[in-house]
DNA sequence: ATGGCTTAGTTCCTAAGA
């Protein structure tokens, strides 16, 4: 089975773009991330008429984070995240498809850092590691996919120098990352490209794409049951070069 | 040192993104 994660930047906007790519890769699982929608302007039918039941946890203008499953209804385990109660962004989906634990997952951006923005982001992966403590001790196949806005190593950039004082690839949040990872999670993109050099994202500005500077920041973390099922991993990076592309591509994992 | 693009909402500008 195939699950993606894929940060739309408007679902409204990208719902061609979505469609297509169930139409054309049709993956088991997506996670989607960057909504740009509130509750009621989900596009339900839309994505039900494609073949795939949803869940998703919407707001208005920005964030936003939806869970696809093809040819049955993702079952809901928990929205948001806890430690936090006035926190109301929209960036933590979990659900249960076929036996499989998934978690769509949009991590703060951080910038400009130092600052409250990235002070919030440093708490949110500690509250995100706390959830993801007891997802591992019920000892399930787990995803847990999205967009984390972080930049892990130094080879998961296309330039070190321009990226050194952004708060996706700042020690504190890479600290976050690998703290995380070291609960015992695999990073399954790493695993398939260990020498780096993969991007999941050319920004939209300076010609980003053309010059393909890009980083990596997509990413599906698997629980050691889901990582013994691990087949392959990858980026769908032609379609970010489709018309009127998201700046992120689908980035996916095959599981056995 | 800054802006570049894109999307959405409070639209003919501002905020947010990364």
């Amino acid at each position: 089975m195939r699950i993606v994660t894929y940060n739309v930047n408007g679902i409204k906007a990208r719902l061609p773009r979505l469609l297509e790519y169930l139409a054309e890769e049709q993956p088991d699982i997506v996670c989607l991330q960057e909504l740009k929608s509130s509750d009621d302007t989900f596009p339900e039918a839309d994505i039900r008429a494609a073949g795939y039941g949803a869940l998703w946890h919407g707001q208005k203008g920005f964030n936003g984070v939806a869970v696809l499953a093809r040819g049955t209804d993702p079952v809901e385990r928990q929205r948001g995240l806890s430690g936090e109660p006035e926190d109301e962004h929209s960036r933590y989906l979990e659900a249960e498809v076929d036996g499989l634990v998934v978690a769509s997952i949009y991590l703060p951006n951080g910038n400009p850092q130092p600052g409250p923005k990235f002070d919030y982001k440093l708490r949110w992966i500690d509250r995100l590691r706390e959830r993801a403590a007891a997802l591992l001790a019920e000892e399930r196949a787990v995803v847990l996919a999205g967009d984390y806005n972080v930049i892990p190593n130094d080879d998961d950039t296309f330039s070190v120098r321009a990226m050194h004082s952004d708060a996706l690839m700042q020690p504190e949040s890479r600290a976050g990352y690998r703290a995380l990872l070291a609960q015992g999670w695999t990073d399954s993109l790493r695993t398939r490209f260990p020498k780096g050099g993969i991007w999941t994202f050319w920004d939209y500005q300076a010609g980003s794409w053309q010059r393909d500077a890009g980083f990596r920041i997509d990413h599906l973390l698997l629980s050691p049951i889901a990582a013994d099922r691990l087949v392959n991993a990858g980026v769908d990076k032609a379609y970010r070069g489709r018309e009127k592309a998201s700046d992120h591509a689908p980035t996916w994992v095959r599981l056995r």
